[in-house]
DNA sequence: AATTAGCACTCGCAAGCAGGGAGTGCTAAT
DNA sequence: ATTAGCACTCCCTGCTTGCGAGTGCTAATT
């Protein structure tokens, strides 16, 4: 990536840029042609080679045009200048995005819907986490004999829902009280924190409170929070995609939720709030991703984040895709923002 | 379908159920071959050509064998007999199942996981959802400034949380009372029955009171509840779903929530509880699902149910996926008889 | 020394064609 | 009523062929 000249960087931007649009291989004449190079077709071809040797392009076979590496298109990704997103469409989201009903399941899902129409692909949304889950508030009820159902709610509005059973029938009054006491004592603390306190004398108390602090535990240790996505189907729309199981081995990924966990966290861990990652090809860490790219961005406030991003085909209209993903990773933020910063400050 | 002589009848059944298995157009001689039968080829192609102006069987193209139509696959699921699930089978799925968390969400993914697995198919499975939504619960809880989160329960576990936008800020203390003081009001009353109580006469208490309205209102229009599914990828590795655009069209319709609740709606209306309806190439209502089945039970106790099934290719083992909705669904109606059964007959 | 014209060569792809095979419908014999 | 016999249909496969896009190399040009 060094040792490129201008020339050979012009021409492997111009070939990336064409094999996104035509999803065919390109050669030198085509090239020449359709950007009016100054320069003739033999010319090109040289410098074509030296791009193969370095890496940057291969043919699929003998005698074919080239297409890019993986190398190409990181190449790529980093010289091109990703443009504000035009105003219109800016408009058309964010008022797509104001319709939200006010609940915080809908946002995400919207988000993940509205993104995936923009960038005819796969879009993947974690609803906000807190990084150190705090209590806010438990609701225990009474549903019938000894079954109780507890909802756990933290700081950030994270919740949680549980069966709980009790080891005799139990009056939702006592159960209300119980779980009066545990808001008070609680309040805002993390699962460590209500460890170190005295345990609860009461026996109640005692089931209920370990319950939290197994559920807690457990949403601590999680990285992201619930996942949504959408526009499965435009992916398959895709020519690299008919008839191949490639696309399978992909998809699969949003089934087995723990993988896309693990992309996610070791993807954004060294990533800042604004920044947006570009994942190639898995990165020769994800077989199963050979074929495919993920843009992806945090969004929320420090301590409190979420992350959005599009996985679609390796070739993907980056120039468009990244743009959008930030704009809708900033939307997000303001929301989150609007909504929950108050209390991450506190 | 009346008229169907025996030997008819026999044939067409085992022609459904080879090419369950095979996925290609059978003849007559390969049917003669197969299944040993006491007949000539020539009979056969007889009674075959007779099956095909009934309606029950098409040829892909002249000289080509036979394969069902939809009446023919009807005709089969009306006829085949649905084995009870090998004992073996049972243990493997009781045994996954029994390993929940005990949280309703994990049962609902489990399920639709198990299912999915099961029936090498995508499962469809919708949480528990009452018919007629009863309050049980309300807590709102400050978050920053004039934002707090609202999370309504309702009877039947179902949990919703909502963002409230208040015209000043509010302590929580305020907050804590105001809730309180729904709860006593409220408990376990249907949003029609809250309307026509007398109008709060706090003004926090009527904002959060109309809040409740709205949401349980909406909720009770829902015909079901959440929607889980699992197994998108096993329906791609089937022939007649490769580079074929059919397929993607029958996946939109996850993504568009709307059309699976009609779907459920309209077959499902008229079924009792341990009823498994087969929905065969859409039915001539669903254009999306023409290559498709659909094999869906209920679940649940009366008054609180929910919906588990499947949906692959038309061409799909019915005798083997019929008795494991089925199994799955008791599964899940022992679940839910065992948690909130006492609840709605109070 | 860099660029380019010229050219032989490679290889995928589509079209065309032949042969085989599975399966059919019809007819006449059983 | 059943079946053997048979001509026919049509898909599928493999093979050949021609075409075209594109390459890499070499020698000429600037």
């Amino acid at each position: 990536m060094l040792d490129l000249t201008e020339r050979q960087k012009a021409i492997l931007m111009l070939l990336v840029r064409d094999y996104i649009e035509t999803a065919q291989a390109i050669g030198s004449q085509r090239l020449v042609e359709r950007y009016h190079l100054d320069l003739s077709p033999a010319t090109i071809r040289n410098e074509m080679v030296n791009l193969t040797e370095m890496g940057y392009l291969r043919q699929p076979h003998t005698s074919a045009g080239r297409v890019p590496t993986e190398d190409g298109y990181r190449f790529f990704v980093a010289h091109v200048t990703h443009p504000e997103l035009p105003e219109n469409v800016q408009h058309t989201i964010s008022h797509q995005f104001h319709q939200a009903r006010p609940e915080v399941d809908h946002w995400m899902s919207l988000a993940a819907s509205v993104l995936a129409q923009q960038a005819q692909a796969i879009s993947i949304v974690t609803a906000p986490h807190a990084e150190t889950a705090r209590f806010k508030h438990v609701e225990v009820i009474s549903t019938q004999g000894r079954q109780a159902l507890m909802v756990l709610v933290l700081a950030g509005g994270e919740v949680n829902q549980q069966i709980l059973s009790l080891s005799e029938p139990v009056s939702q009054e006592r159960l209300s009280a119980a779980a009066s006491r545990l808001n008070q004592a609680y309040a805002l603390r993390t699962y460590e924190e209500i460890l170190a306190l005295p345990p609860r004398a009461d026996a109640l108390d005692a089931d209920i409170s370990a319950l939290i602090v197994q559920d807690m535990r457990r949403l601590s240790s999680r990285v992201a929070g619930e996942l949504y996505y959408d526009g499965l189907t435009n992916v398959l729309a895709e020519p690299e995609f008919n008839a191949n199981d490639d696309a399978r081995r992909a998809l699969r990924l949003f089934e087995e939720r723990g993988a896309l966990q693990d992309i996610l966290t070791q993807t954004m861990s060294g990533a800042n709030l604004g920044g947006v990652q570009v994942l190639i090809g898995g990165e020769g860490n994800w077989e199963d991703l050979r074929q495919c790219s993920i843009v992806l961005s945090h969004y929320g406030i420090p301590g409190f984040t979420g992350n959005i991003g599009i996985l679609g085909p390796m070739r993907m209209p980056y120039s468009r895709t990244i743009p959008t993903v930030r704009y809708i990773a900033g939307l997000l933020s303001d929301l989150v923002n609007d909504t929950f910063a108050g209390e991450q400050t506190q």
